[in-house]
DNA sequence: TACCGTTTGTAACAAATGTTACAAAATAAA
DNA sequence: TTTATTTTGTAACATTTGTTACAAACGGTA
């Protein structure tokens, strides 16, 4: 047991307590750990989450299925971390994917009445847990503010002027052009052709890259319609 | 005070109290009571969010608005309910929108501290903030699922696989083409001439509000690229 | 250096959606 | 009922984005 309670302590919703502490706060408590091969089913899309999952070893993927089965999404959840947080609790409290394990992995259930044990019983978990879900609705919030924005070159309006360095108008871009594309949910060649006309209208410089911001002024006005 | 311990025991965290329940749990914390005139701010986006609040008596509004200034969207928050309950924690634990009263209102300040006092102190209370910050994690997620979508007509047959009745193919709809095409962020003409395609193909009859599914297996197909 | 795979810039054309306008139908009000 | 207002259906046209294709530029490697 005690990797176990070696690799919930490295996770976000146990840091701060020792592997010892954990094992203290779980004791005897029903803890069920269960073994996945590579794509085996740890979780369906709809059903419904009673427990939390912390996947302890390996690594899964979360799918985003629709009415008829094939898959949509991928996001990949690597090992120690807790596995759908925000969906333990709530009125429809169920998966939004499907999980499936990426390779051997191992799961541990936390079932919902545990949780809420330890979280009256370590102001710490409390905190953290409550930080791990308050992110990630803060991370959907931000997301969705993003998504709401129409056309492409006010998405890439919103996303310069937000991780633009503070002293310099010029960035070097992490992501490739397709990456950039994928993320903004448009065709690559429509972001080359987006970003082309924001040179041209005099608001920027672009060469590969590396991007320098012209007219910080005038890329605001494209988010206020 | 009294009357704002019968405020907070209708608000969806303390659900299950008695407003005596919840004298008993705050008596003698540090509550903070404002009054705030109409149009004036409660918080602003981008403030860091250290306390919980409760709209106890009036309404306020949510307004986003960005670089420089103008309002985009508006969500309007009636008394009695919380405040932004899944900012109060997070990394980003900051308003993601301006707070304005729509009329005379009065706000409860509840600390941090207090908030996670009160959660240690009692398993309602827990299990409702819970259940609170999850549910809006879940909205979110959903809607984003939503907004995934690209084409409108993809967007109604979801609208409408998730929204049908179980046992009839007839479906009458409360919204106006005016409320689907915002809430689906589209043109209203648009929408029309998608519905009118969808009906073309075959998948549905649309007569005003009334929309017949006629395949609901080539609606489900939509969603599956 | 030369070679090869990736990334970027660009163009022509197709598809989807927005815009504007207007008339018919339904609903509400007088 | 008549009248006014809202809602819906539809059309023509503009704008935006997607698709496909290809060449130039870049980066790594033999």
């Amino acid at each position: 047991m005690d990797h176990i309670y070696t690799a919930l302590a490295e996770t976000n919703v146990f840091q701060g307590l020792t592997a010892g502490d954990v094992a203290d706060l779980l004791d005897g408590r029903p803890l069920r750990i269960k073994e996945y091969t590579r794509d085996e089913y740890v979780a369906y899309a709809g059903d419904t989450c009673y427990d939390m999952l912390f996947v302890i070893k390996g690594s899964v993927r979360g799918e985003m299925s629709d009415f008829s089965g094939k898959t949509l999404k991928i996001e990949d959840i690597v090992a120690p971390r807790p596995l759908a947080a925000g969906f333990v609790f709530g009125k429809n409290n169920r998966f939004p994917v499907n999980i499936i394990a990426n390779e051997s992995s191992t799961i541990l259930t936390l079932p919902r009445d545990v949780l809420i044990y330890t979280l009256q019983n370590s102001r710490t978990v409390l905190q953290n847990y409550l930080n791990a879900i308050s992110s990630r609705t803060q991370f959907l919030s931000d997301k969705i503010h993003f998504l709401s924005f129409k056309t492409i070159k006010e998405k890439i309006a919103y996303f310069l002027l937000n991780n633009m360095p503070k002293n310099s108008p010029v960035m070097v871009m992490k992501q490739t052009q397709n990456e950039l594309a994928d993320l903004f949910g448009v065709a690559r060649p429509s972001l080359a052709r987006a970003i082309a006309e924001l040179e041209e209208e005099g608001m920027l410089r672009a060469e590969r890259r590396e991007i320098t911001i012209l007219d910080k002024e005038k890329l605001n006005k494209l988010l206020n319609y």
